[in-house]
DNA sequence: GCATTGACGAAGG
DNA sequence: CCCTTCGCCAATG
């Protein structure tokens, strides 16, 4: 099928987006992994600012699921509370412990991967 | 139209 | 091991 890459007609918003929806409940994600598969590793920043937007969009992009490398809840200030981002993701079986997901391996889930490439 | 910033991350010193 | 610089693309001043 030949669908390695998101294609370039849409946005690399578009493309954020479009990623971010597919991570399944009780899986995280980080703005590098997203970043990569959309053929840019280094655009880790636009991944993140993508999600600025994010919450004007629809259908709902869970960008809650979204965190940097470290497993750090980065983006929880940009939510209606700062506790709104880990109680979701609490909610959906992501233990947080200082604004940290605990274990994350366990959570993460690489579009690179779970897409089949 | 150029400079700065931004929910990041890798590489260099 | 800590700090700085660069790259990524878009929005804002």
């Amino acid at each position: 099928m030949a669908h390695k890459k998101a294609s370039k007609d849409y946005s690399f918003f578009e493309n954020v987006y479009g990623v971010v929806r597919k991570i399944p409940k009780g899986k995280v994600s980080t703005y590098g992994l997203i970043a990569n598969y959309l053929g840019s590793k280094q655009g880790a920043r636009m991944v993140g600012w993508a999600m600025n937007g994010a919450h004007q969009i629809k259908p709902k992009v869970p960008a809650h699921r979204v965190v940097n490398r470290n497993g750090l809840l980065t983006g929880k200030h940009h939510f209606e509370t700062d506790m709104a981002m880990q109680l979701a993701l609490e909610k959906e079986g992501v233990k947080i412990e200082n604004n940290c997901i605990v274990d994350l391996p366990k959570h993460l889930w690489d579009p690179n991967t779970a897409l089949n490439i």
